[in-house]
DNA sequence: GATAGGGATTCCAGTCACTGTAAGGTCAAG
DNA sequence: CTTGACCTTACAGTGACTGGAATCCCTATC
């Protein structure tokens, strides 16, 4: 398989693909010409570090994963304290952003939104 | 005042306060031997800048929030729109956190995460 | 054989909002 | 005069790509 082919397979930009090998995620064959030889594996492999990355695994946890999933004697629960750690993470993203929302919400609705200059959300910007 | 007073005042490190002079947010004074003299006016855009960047606002957007504030005759609905538009962007972020957080508690929840090899989260992430 | 196109390659620069580090100048206290 | 805290600039690095330029390869058509 060429480098479009499997970004077809997978749905990732050749771009990330390439990106992906120079970060030794992946180490696809070469032809003669140079082209970039794609076995199933590495296509599988590209699949498992898409929807890694969809669940917001930073790379550096992706290549953990990756090497959990490759050694057969893994013990599972290194992949649960990976995936506790992380969701961990996106709790208080989410905690964080709520904050924000909740914030903007009120200033928002404070807001005439009309022609005239005085402004809440520029007053609470401005005094804290 | 010099940089690590206005720095205290506003809570931002001095590195960030000479950035935002770098990219033209302030425009701080500077005294016979090169240092910079930050007036009143210059701590109080910082804090402004601040408390923007703390909701969540992008650089340039406090860019136009700046001149909005700066601006005597704004329209409280230019504001407005800004604000609503973060929050927009804000709201789809968090539906994306919350979504990554669905499936990752589902796969927790599968996973034994003991010494063994068997591990759900890793089956998904393999087969999609 | 020339040419046109589509796809492949590499390398470099840019994104965003800082942050770290190095090398050096300035100032007040002892 | 030295020490140490502060200030300055300039450059590199972060994460995870993405865009662009220059060049090479393959196939098909004239």
């Amino acid at each position: 398989m060429n480098i479009s082919d499997v970004a077809r397979e997978t749905g990732l930009p050749p771009k990330t693909i390439r990106y992906y090998e120079d970060i030794g995620l992946i180490r696809p064959l070469r032809d003669t010409n140079g082209y970039r030889v794609f076995r199933q594996s590495d296509s599988h492999k590209l699949a498992f570090l898409g929807r890694a990355r969809a669940l917001g695994f930073s790379i550096e946890d992706c290549r953990k994963l990756m090497a959990l999933y490759e050694d057969q004697d893994r013990a599972s629960s290194d992949v649960k304290k990976l995936a506790q750690e992380h969701l961990a993470q996106i709790e208080e993203k989410i905690a964080q952003l709520q904050s924000m929302q909740a914030t903007l919400q009120h200033l928002v609705r404070e807001c005439a939104g009309d022609a005239r200059p005085d402004c809440p959300i520029l007053r609470d910007l401005a005094e804290g």
